[in-house]
DNA sequence: CTTGACATAGAACGGATGTTCCGCTAGAAT
DNA sequence: ATTCTAGCGGAACATCCGTTCTATGTCAAG
């Protein structure tokens, strides 16, 4: 697509055209688009409406009040199936107390709070589950007090995952990067600055979930 | 929704309304709406499209061709493009360099990438942009190598917010929590064992976004 | 039976809307 | 200098469209 030669013309009108329709539902007429962008001739708005069909923003239909709809990415309900994830936010995640698993059977039941995910920052959308972290016990982790971690109920991971692990002798969950380096497992933290943790014996390690996404929202 | 008392007719009249609505882009008109249901008389239709209004079911615009929308559920247009919020990548987000500012006029068309972001996660949804993160310079904020910013172009800041700032005499882009302390500002790190710094000229500063949100995406 | 509310049909009116044609200007190409 | 093109403004036109008015039929309540 051959956007950047938008004028600053047609970017408003783009602009007005999507806002517009947002806003009542159908979308501005030719004398509407005119006004909003400060041209009074209405054939000079037709010319670069289809200057934007030519360039593939826009489509148009002949003869037809209010006959246009924008194309591709400000695309309409139709292709918006399925967008956002709702994520069951299950409760909270101390260092000092594994992670509360949601029971396995309704992941949505119990729940009485969620957050809204937008499928494409998600690969998977089974199994997720969020926990909003508790103190500042996850700063190793470049995780904040706050923070929301969306993570996958994963029992069998993989090198190089950020996982949420319960180490049982230290009696701590942490968040951190791990890698199976023969029988010891490798624990390293997000934080480049801060050395691994090894893990001598895998037994007092309890994998509890994959972190998939953290969310920090402000204000 | 009391929508027993609907005659066939203006069931039919909504599913059609409905289906036109979400395959043109474009709301029908009262002529397409008899055509389609087996109406001949315009006047018949609206005045079946005014009883659709009194039941709640419609809204319409007095003198607008096509100017009518379903409310409630039957609207997914409208519902679905709340749902979720496409924020434009603008660039990326280095410590060594000035935030790349979109241009004022029409952020949202010049960018190549975009990112979805559900709508119940931003307070706003003006003025947004969103920045990847280069390198590691940010630790100090608990961003890291790859994070997403969303920001809000922001001129003032209030007490409190994390902002995105250039100064200009160390020639460096943080993001700092921001407060006014009299004639001097104070830049508080996110991490609570970092210190602050405290800029004494406050013309060295510059504020180049509001934080709103921080995404980290794992594999 | 009469009455009145409700639903429908048809026609006409006026404004809204998309389309087309003509003329003008600025700038690049020849 | 001349030509060509893109872009713009204005006006006229035919049609699309919402609105309104009148007339007709149905049906239940009085």
């Amino acid at each position: 697509m051959a956007r950047g030669k938008l004028s600053d013309r047609q970017s408003r009108m783009v602009e007005f055209i999507h806002n517009f329709s947002r806003d009542n539902g159908y979308p501005p007429s030719i004398r509407e688009i005119g006004e909003a962008v400060g041209i009074s001739s209405t054939s000079v708005v037709n010319y670069n409406l289809n200057r934007l069909v030519e360039e593939g923003i826009l489509d148009r239909d002949q003869n037809v009040s209010r006959g246009l709809r924008l194309t591709e990415k400000l695309a309409r309900a139709s292709d918006r199936l399925a967008e956002v994830i709702r994520v069951p936010l299950v409760g909270r995640i101390f260092a000092s107390e594994p992670v509360l698993l949601p029971s396995t059977d309704s992941p949505m039941f119990g729940a009485d709070e969620a957050i809204d995910i937008a499928r494409g920052l998600l690969t998977e959308d089974d199994g997720l589950f969020a926990l909003q972290v508790k103190g500042d016990s996850m700063i190793d982790a470049m995780v904040g007090d706050g923070d929301i971690v969306v993570m996958k109920r994963a029992p069998d991971w993989s090198n190089g995952d950020m996982v949420a692990v319960w180490l049982s002798d230290r009696e701590e969950t942490t968040l951190k990067y791990i890698y199976r380096e023969g029988r010891k497992v490798r624990l390293q933290p997000a934080n480049p600055t801060m050395g691994p943790i090894i893990i001598d014996d895998p037994r007092t390690l309890e994998v509890q979930g994959k972190v998939m996404l953290v969310v920090r929202r402000l204000n």
